[in-house]
DNA sequence: GAACCTTAATCAATCGTTTGATTGAGGCAA
DNA sequence: TTGCCTCAATCAAACGATTGATTAAGGTTC
């Protein structure tokens, strides 16, 4: 028999997911290496034993998100080619489905597959912190990891309006995902006006409400009122 | 001669300028009482003796930008009511001044009347710090903060589509500051996937898309294409 | 002298990190 | 099998640095 049983990958483990999710809750700075030792009932000093370092901690992490983490982009079929027949049938099909896969991504409604739902919404609230202040050293991990959902929503865009140059066809994806992320990000402050927070409950209203504004605002889809 | 001239209320000034430069880089629990002392060249027992603690300063600080800071609103003509005559061409006048005002106030471009530069830009970060983690004690302030922001965007909306309900309208509403904020707090991303930044040069192409943009998301406004 | 302001020195607590010791599994020779 | 060694894994304890907070003393102004 080992000291402790399967000890080795496995507390290694334990403190990842440990980190995620204090990291997600307090960031870098709030979170102590003891607080995530504790959580994993681990000592801390294996911190320093397996990842060198705090820092080298937190990059771990990131790391394992990026190659474990859920990918609402993956389960898509891919958008069309602005050549290719009933393109733009396809393509609003396709945005639909992403601002769909997206925001239950967001809000962790999909089935748990290998992570809990705990973990599920750790892993945005932990990107979301990385994405706003990217550290110089962990920038190439994090291009690569919205890059799949930016190319995807570029395809979409392309098919829909092939007649924007670059800048246009970029403004307007930035415009699409402005919407998905705020329902996410500013939902405290939502809830602090609507004095109730918008949940799992109301994705397909909020799928629907963004998608119509933005095949509306990308130039397409009914008017409803002239000016 | 004072040892050191016009103290007292200069000093505690000082502590409070210094105090929103670095918490809006660092946070709350990244910054120091003895570096934000540092940068105001005083004593860091003068946190205490003039706030009674760190979190004092904070609140403090908050309290100072909600009645001294800049306000992108103030300056502007009140949408008007949707029975009013003209309402719809005025009300889309009005918003499309708030999208610029905004705009100009986050990316600090306006000339600086007692802010500098610095701190303006720093106020946001500040703002957008606590809007995404509001602490419980400062949710009444941060509310107050906001309000007219949403006043005065819930009028516009109100007066360009009456028909819709109040959460349609509200739904609306979000849409629209999610574009303007994503702008703000996602620039380093977009700096990533651009090689460039926006800056204050990009103010008129951005809030000429963002305005066009949510003018036919609100389902007015001419379709270039249709399905 | 009373009220206010400023200072250096110091407090206990916590931080990330380092250390040295202990555990038991696995390899190898006798 | 027995005895010895190596090695990764884990632990409690302590490190120096830094944190926010407190104190006592002195200075300035009225």
């Amino acid at each position: 028999m080992k000291p402790f049983p399967d000890s080795s990958q496995d507390t290694r483990q334990r403190l990842l997911e440990a980190a995620i999710l204090v990291f997600a809750e307090k960031g870098f700075d709030g979170a102590g290496i003891r607080e995530i030792a504790l959580k994993a009932k681990a000592n801390s000093a294996l911190v320093q034993y397996y990842f060198g370092s705090k820092e080298g901690l937190y990059t771990a992490a990131l790391k394992f998100l990026f190659e474990q983490g859920p990918d609402a982009v993956g389960g898509l079929t891919p958008p069309p080619a602005p050549d290719e027949p009933e393109a733009r049938s396809k393509a609003l099909a396709s945005l639909r489905n992403y601002v769909r896969a997206f925001l239950e991504d967001l809000f962790a409604c999909r089935d748990p597959e290998q992570f809990s739902r705990e973990m599920h919404s750790a892993v945005h609230l932990f990107w979301t912190r990385e994405m706003m202040e990217p550290a110089p050293e962990r920038v190439d991990m994090i291009r690569a990891h919205i890059q799949p959902h930016v190319d995807y929503l570029n395809a979409c865009i392309r098919a829909l309006r092939p007649d924007l140059d670059e800048e246009g066809q970029f403004l307007m994806g930035c415009s699409i995902h402005a919407q998905i992320m705020f329902f996410h990000r500013d939902m405290a402050m939502i809830a602090l006006l609507r004095s109730e927070a918008y949940g799992a409950r109301d994705m397909d209203r909020l799928a629907t409400h963004i998608t119509d504004f933005s095949i509306r605002g990308l130039g397409l889809g009914s008017t409803l009122q002239g000016v």
